[in-house]
DNA sequence: CATTAGCAATCTACACGCGAGAGTGCCAAT
DNA sequence: ATTGGCACTCTCGCGTGTAGATTGCTAATG
């Protein structure tokens, strides 16, 4: 059995050994704290642990080393994350206020969550389910082929290249920009392909198979809508970090230059409707086998949830990571949120 | 004096070390190439190459190695680049064409380069000097804040927030917006400030601080008009070339994430009016001193060049990557320079 | 004068061995 | 359940020795 005491014995044991980055011993415990046990005891409980896959000896002299699942059970067992202090969210505020558009912002953030942690930092993309159309417009590039680009009412944009079957003047063209401009309208972003099917059937026939093909590139404008996308800071962190790494640090960087991983790590996170959420080593994927992810739910304009991240080695500072994530979540959600 | 042979031993020992990563030796030299002397002959031109500094030994008993010096003479004793075949330009094209976008475009284009080089790519943002504007659009995000869109005949987009003095009604915003969007229609991106100082005087006097508001936004808009941004791809091939830099590759990738130096760089090679243009080690900063960069200029839109390059170990095969970043600034010229 | 063969000198890389130190696991005692 | 003691195991660092590679120099050669 597990004792009490056992557990406590996990949490220095992490602790030491994310601050000295040394496996922790008997002896040493015994010494930097207070369990008022002697070394023999520890060891006993340290048996009971190591029999459990909580912990676990690189080799027979050594001391301890966590293993994923004692970082889990760690992680659990913090019952409430310390808030940051009243200045770190004001400095948090004052930076990001100086934002002059949501790329920038969003750059400001990945780039200061990675300050504060000191590890890799990443945000997604919000979804914009009921954001509403601001504008449409059609940009033609050669005779054949166009730019559709889709402005919300939020302020996010999005451009797509359109092909079109035949070959179109300019005035048709404007005919059809002017049909599509006034159909979508203040419409939000589910309903677009109802209204364009509606328009599609209103127009002459000559004109229906232009207006399917942009019906064809908005809708899948739309269904993607910005969601697959990731702004990342602080890679250079990562190979700093690279003596965590028992391997190389390459495969790491690879998923998060590749991102899909990643995103679907975020899409099962979601599913699982946590707010907050922490992926250690291969709970995850072989590649990520010595990284750890802590991620937190945010909400924009009214949009499903999206996550904001750091990744860092399965040997990082938990309770302190956790705390600047949700604190920059929560700020994200605050500041986006109200716009919707 | 550094006879021509010598000159030769120093290109067998680039392309022997590049090929090897290993300090080469006179006896390899002659064993693995028909210089048709011995290889005391080849210790005397060693002996003499390494007086110019364009070789150097690691320590005694080692062969030798390239210096920058040497790198750059031996770059600039390669009298024509061969093309890439036929084949590797047709795959090129098939797979640039399939991009829905400007954005999707250049990160193939740079995913691309990484994968044919196997090193770190780059494109620096065109810049559209001669562009029009086809639209523009203001969205409001708050009473005082909106959203300027600034959208290009050449289907570039920027936007930017514009923060108001005053806090704006629905309908001062849609005159505002009538009246800028006409103002602007079609009008090249140098004359933007003109046509918008020309709009100012005309408006009523309570519309004339809103529109200065717009107007300043504009220009810096213009003014930043994307010049100063990198795509990047294949960062992590840096880390697996690890072993090829003396020190740490943590410099080298927080040079890349920061950009300012890269972009600084390229601005010099532009200044100096090279189309193409290497630079090799301590030839840019201590931090790269492990790092050349291949880069060549593309134009597009009829603005000025902007450029496109990758970033390896100072031991890459020079005129492979050389051709490949020559071919793909040349598709870039020929597809994006039409446009205009 | 350029080239060459030969040779001593130098230096690295690698394997080996050894001892110090650290930590465990177990046992008998409390 | 806890503890002190002790044998055992393993890593790490250090010094040593040897094999191998390459150079620089010198004297001889065409």
């Amino acid at each position: 059995m597990v004792s009490q005491r056992a557990l406590d014995v996990l949490r220095v044991i992490v602790e030491d050994y994310v601050d000295s980055r040394e496996p922790v011993g008997s002896r040493a415990i015994v010494e930097r704290h207070d369990f008022g046990v002697s070394a023999a005891t520890i060891r006993n409980d340290m048996a009971i642990l190591e029999e459990a896959h909580l912990i676990h000896a690189p080799h027979t002299s050594a001391g301890r080393v966590p293993t994923d699942l004692g970082y889990r059970r760690f992680v659990d067992s913090l019952s409430d994350i310390r808030p940051l202090t009243v200045q770190q969210v004001g400095a948090i505020q004052r930076f990001l206020d100086e934002s002059l558009d949501l790329d920038d912002f969003f750059g400001r953030t990945v780039k200061l969550l990675s300050d504060l942690t000191n590890q890799v930092a990443m945000v997604q993309f919000p979804t914009l389910g009921n954001e509403r159309v601001a504008h449409v417009e059609i940009v033609p590039v050669s005779p054949s082929k166009a730019y559709l680009i889709l402005i919300t009412a939020a302020g996010s944009i999005d451009r797509r290249m359109v092909d079109f079957d035949t070959e179109l003047d300019e005035t048709t063209l404007a005919d059809v920009r002017a049909r599509v401009s006034t159909t979508l309208s203040s419409v939000s972003l589910s309903e677009v392909d109802g209204a364009m099917s509606t328009l599609a059937e209103s127009v002459p026939p000559t004109l229906r198979p232009i207006i399917d093909d942009v019906r064809t590139a908005l809708q899948s404008q739309v269904d993607s809508h910005r969601k697959d996308r990731l702004i990342v800071a602080g890679t250079p962190k990562l190979v700093r970090a690279d003596i965590d790494f028992a391997g190389s640090v390459a495969p790491v960087l690879d998923a998060i230059e590749e991102q899909v991983t990643l995103l679907r790590l975020f899409g099962e996170m979601r599913a699982q409707g946590d707010d907050s959420g922490v992926r250690i080593g291969r709970e995850m994927s072989d590649d990520l086998s010595d990284t750890a992810i802590i991620s937190h739910a945010y909400s924009a304009m009214g949009g499903d949830s999206s996550r904001v991240a750091i990744l860092g080695p399965t040997r990082m500072n938990y309770p302190l990571n956790m705390a600047a994530v949700e604190a920059v979540a929560h700020y994200l959600t605050q500041v986006l949120g109200d716009d919707a």
